[in-house]
This record gives structure tokens, C-alpha cells and sequence, in this order.
RNA sequence: GGCGCGUUAUCCAAGAGGCUAGGAGCCGGUCUGCAAAACCGUUAACGUCGGUUCGAAUCCGACACGCGCCUCCA
């Protein structure tokens, strides 16, 4: 089965062809840098991170291009409040950009350009749509006029007439057209400017992703992506520029992820209902949500909520105790190269080394359906199970069985690469999950630790009243005890 | 108003004409002094009404409900 790409710009799912064979030109419109980023810049990050990902694991030479918007009125505005310059604001919120995707585990793009590092290669786009009358200055703005590019509006299916009759557009009496979009801005005092032929200004925010995936990707290249939200105008806007400008096809394919609602709304500012990446980092582990992003589809809608990020943590618990009970074993006994002939696999045995068989197969059958991350993780699932059953049934560790082990256990790690999954650890993982809950707790380790010794003196002396009664006290604040016969361990509920 | 998307069991969530998705939970079991945890097993569904078909969650139509874009947005 080949890769298979949902493209908005067809409204359906293409086998994906790129435009030079074995390599990936893929562009996605990063943020403005003005504040800490939310949720909703988390999952687009998660989403073209798993893409970029697999486009490489499928053997693909990838160049990855993903952008900073560092000028731009709410910068402008921002750094006004603060009584400082746009730059300042600019390169701190760069900084904490890429603080909280360093965090979530996103592999670094192959460049991540800054608008303002792009003036020049604006300017120069800007000056051809004049000169093939695309664009018109006006009073120190230049803007497009839509109307001379017949394909307007292609990407997002709408027409200019329907449009206006939304009547949310304003009509400025610089525009030719309503819908007319600014290319250039004519500064105002106090605000940071560039020279150009039309004086000193400023891009617009559209011509500089066009700009910039023109430098680094060429008149034409494979994939676009960004938010549904992008769609238009900003999408729309950079096709009728480099089209226009180029006379060639811009993108083949079209991606867009879906929202991160609250409550089944879409999380933004504007509503107030949305946390910032931070925020949540503070009572989640980054592999956590994560996990979370991946466990729906990428252009599905995805409901952020305190139960459903608890149940993703589970799910993430289930696979890294898997892996640790693994790890434990191989530690111990690393793998032989001998495989005594006599040596069979018990029926449980057979039944994993199937699984691990189809795994590899099943997993790449999900990514190449339009990156399905959400059946490549019930694969996963699948074969934890079958270890579970294979492990507790297991009595000896054969030289056969330890080599079936290794053998899962590297396949855990391939598609974990892809999925961004696994980079801890396991026991460090799961310690550092136990370690977090701690922190919510009022009782210190040592005291439990206390109360779990005078518990095991009382059921030495069969007092097991007492015992229970140390048991429920502990449980009442949270802690969970794990009896086995190597002693009593705890854990946070 | 225009355009588009969605509705799958208690909850989350894949699937897209015949093939057990998966996870959480419930229930049962293993283990245990009893529990818990862990593990194993099990359970159940395709918004409504029509149509196409030997066969429909899946295709077509209507309806209902929810959401998004049309303004800065990931």
C-alpha cells in the first residue's frame, strides 16, 4: 500500500507522489510570536511532527521548513504595553516557542526561518505582482487585487460574490475591491518599518510564507500545512500570490489538522477557554499529551479535558509497563546468538511472535492511510497484550523466547521513532510519573515509609486489624500499597 | 445567509460495502490473610427516516442535533 494523503485542496484522500522522487519539500505555517503558545499550537506541532517523521522513516530525503511570524500588529501592540520593541518581544517568545515544542518531543524542523530575514525575497514578490498587474500601490499600502486571479478562492470552495454577501468584510477606501488583501503596509510613527519602493513599511502577514517557502522550496513544492483555521483567508492568500506570481503551481497537497476544542468548542483566545502548553506541562508529562494528541486522528476534532488526558496517561502507563517488565528481562539475560534447534515456542509464544510478525506491516498499513496515529497506537496496544500474556505465562526464559522478547522489544522502539513515543526510559518514565504525583500529596515519603514498616510488623503478628487500618489511612490520602513477596511498595492513586 | 465537517456501545476513539480495531470502565478470574495494584478473560455500537444492494456504520437522499470557516487564529 502506498501513502495516501487527505487533500483539502481536492477534498479527498491521493496517493502522494512528490515532485522529485525520494524527496519532500513540506512547508507549515509556525506561529506569531507574540505570546506563549496553547494547546492548539501543541497539536498542529504534534501532527506535522509525526508527518515529518514518517515521511522520513518511509525513506524520504525531507526538508522541512517551518516558520516564525516575528512582525505583526498584535507584536507591535504587545511591545507597546510593554514599553519596549517588537524585537524584544519577538525573540522571547521564539525562545519559550521553542522551550515548550523541545518539551513536547518535536524533532527540529530542517529550517526555521524568521519573516523579517525575508524583506528582500518579499519585496521582490510583491514588485513582480505589480508588474504583471496582481497588485497596486495605494497611499504607502500595496495590496492584491483578487479579482485578477480567476483561481481565487480555489483551496477553500467559496466564491467572491458569497463572500461579500457574509458582509463581515470592511471596505477600505484604499482597496479596489472589498476583498482585496494587503501585501505591504505603509508604516505608522513609532512602529518598526522597512524601506521599499512604495516607502517605508511593512509585509503583510500572508506574502511571507509565500516568501519564504519560495527561498527555501522552490516555485513548487509537495506539502503545505497548518490549522483548518488557515484555510482562509491566510492559505487562499499565499495561493494567489506565488501562483500568480510564478505562473506555476504552488503546493500539491494540502494539509490541515483539526481544533482542540473545550467542551466541544474550539479553544482561543478570543473565548478565553484555552492553557497554554506551560500550564499544562505543569500537572502533565509532556509524553502524556502527546499521547493524547496522537490517540485521535490528526484532522479530527480533539476534546482536551482533565478526564481525557488521565486516560491517555493511563494507556501511556499500560505501554510503559510493558516496556519496563521487558527491560528487566534483558537487562538481566542479554540475547544469545545460539538458538538451540530443540527449542519451540509455547502456544502464547507462537501467538506473540505472530503479532510481532504483523506488527511492522499493520503499523506502517495505519501511517500510510493518511497518518493514522490513532490505529497505528491500537497496534501497539494489541501486541502489549500479547506480551502481558506471553510474560506471565512464561516460567523459563529460553534463548528462543529472549530473542522473541528482544525482537518486541526493538519494535517498540521503530515505531516509537516515528510516533515520538518512548524517549524515556521506561523505569525512568514510570518513576517520574510516581515522583509527580508525589508532589500533589500532604504526606512525605518518609512517613509512609514509616507507616508501611509498623504495617508489616503488625501482619508478622497476624494483626492484620491493625494492618488494614494503615492500609485505609494511607488510602484516604491517596497512596496506594503494593504488597508482593519481595515487600510492600506505594504508589499515588 | 454561504461553504464545509461531524453524530460509532457507559466514556474516549479507529474503521468506510461482507473480515474480533483499540483504550478507559463494568463484570468474572489469577494473585493475596483479606484487599489493592498488576495481569488475563469478557461485555456492548454505529443519530432518525427512506433508498440502492444478495448484503450498509460504510454508498445515495431527506431530516434532526452538534461544530467549524466566512474577522486575527494552529
Amino acid at each position: 500500500m502506498a501513502l495516501r494523503v487527505y487533500n483539502t485542496l481536492t477534498g479527498e484522500k491521493e496517493v502522494f507522489v512528490p515532485l522529485t522522487p525520494g524527496k519532500v519539500g513540506m512547508y507549515v505555517c509556525g506561529v506569531t510570536v507574540y505570546d506563549y503558545c496553547h494547546i492548539g499550537h501543541a497539536r498542529a506541532g504534534v501532527a506535522f511532527d509525526i508527518i515529518f517523521r514518517y515521511l522520513k522513516y518511509a525513506g524520504y530525503d525531507v526538508t522541512y521548513v517551518r516558520n516564525y511570524t516575528d512582525i505583526d500588529d498584535k507584536i507591535i501592540n504587545r511591545a507597546n504595553q510593554e514599553g519596549t520593541d517588537y524585537r524584544t518581544i519577538a525573540d522571547r517568545y521564539i525562545q519559550a516557542f521553542d522551550e515548550d515544542m523541545d518539551r513536547l518531543g518535536l524533532a527540529r524542523p530542517t529550517i526555521e526561518p524568521k519573516a523579517t530575514d525575508h524583506i528582500g525575497g518579499i519585496i521582490s514578490i510583491i514588485e513582480a505582482l505589480v508588474a504583471k498587474g496582481h497588485a497596486y500601490a495605494s497611499e504607502g499600502d500595496v495590496y492584491y487585487a483578487v479579482e485578477t486571479f480567476p483561481d481565487y478562492l480555489k483551496l477553500s470552495g467559496r466564491n467572491l460574490e458569497e463572500m461579500q454577501a457574509g458582509a463581515r468584510v470592511e471596505v477600505g477606501d484604499k482597496k479596489q475591491h472589498p476583498m482585496d488583501f494587503a501585501l505591504w503596509k505603509g508604516s505608522k510613527p513609532g512602529e518598526p518599518w522597512w524601506q521599499s519602493p512604495w516607502g517605508n513599511g511593512r509585509p503583510g502577514w500572508h506574502i511571507e510564507c509565500s516568501a519564504m517557502s519560495m527561498e527555501f522550496l522552490g516555485k513548487t513544492f509537495d506539502i503545505h500545512g497548518g490549522g483548518k483555521d488557515l484555510v482562509f483567508p491566510h492559505h487562499e492568500n499565499e495561493i494567489a500570490q506565488s501562483e500568480a506570481a510564478n505562473g506555476c503551481q504552488f503546493v500539491r497537497y494540502w494539509l490541515h489538522n483539526g481544533f482542540v476544542n473545550i467542551n466541544a468548542e474550539k479553544m482561543s483566545k478570543s473565548l478565553g477557554n484555552f492553557f497554554t502548553i506551560r500550564e499544562v506541562l505543569k500537572t502533565y508529562d509532556p509524553e502524556t499529551l502527546r499521547f493524547f494528541i496522537l490517540s485521535a486522528h490528526y484532522r479530527s476534532p480533539i476534546d482536551f479535558s482533565d478526564q481525557n488526558l488521565d486516560e491517555a496517561q493511563s494507556g501511556l502507563e499500560r505501554m510503559y509497563s510493558c516496556l519496563a517488565a521487558l527491560d528487566e528481562i534483558l537487562i538481566g539475560e542479554p540475547p544469545s546468538s545460539k538458538i538451540s534447534v530443540i527449542e519451540t515456542l509455547t502456544q502464547v509464544g507462537l501467538e506473540l511472535q505472530e503479532k510481532a510478525d504483523q506488527f511492522i506491516p499493520r503499523f506502517v498499513d495505519a501511517m500510510d492511510d493518511d497518518f493514522n496515529a490513532a490505529q497505528a497506537l491500537g497496534v501497539l496496544f494489541e501486541t502489549v497484550r500479547a506480551t502481558n500474556r506471553f510474560l506471565a505465562e512464561t516460567r523459563e526464559i529460553t534463548s528462543v523466547a529472549l530473542s522473541l522478547i528482544a525482537h518486541v522489544r526493538h519494535l517498540f522502539v521503530e515505531a516509537g521513532s516515528v510516533l515520538g513515543l518512548f524517549m524515556t526510559p521506561p523505569a525512568t518514565w514510570l518513576e517520574g510519573i510516581k515522583s509527580a504525583k508525589t508532589g500533589q500529596i500532604d504526606i512525605t515519603p518518609d512517613e509512609i515509609e514509616r507507616l508501611i514498616a509498623e504495617r508489616a510488623e503488625a501482619r508478622a503478628a497476624k494483626n492484620f486489624k491493625r494492618g488494614d487500618e494503615i492500609r485505609d489511612l494511607l488510602l484516604a490520602k491517596g497512596i496506594l500499597l503494593l504488597d508482593s513477596a519481595q515487600g510492600t511498595s506505594w504508589n499515588v492513586k
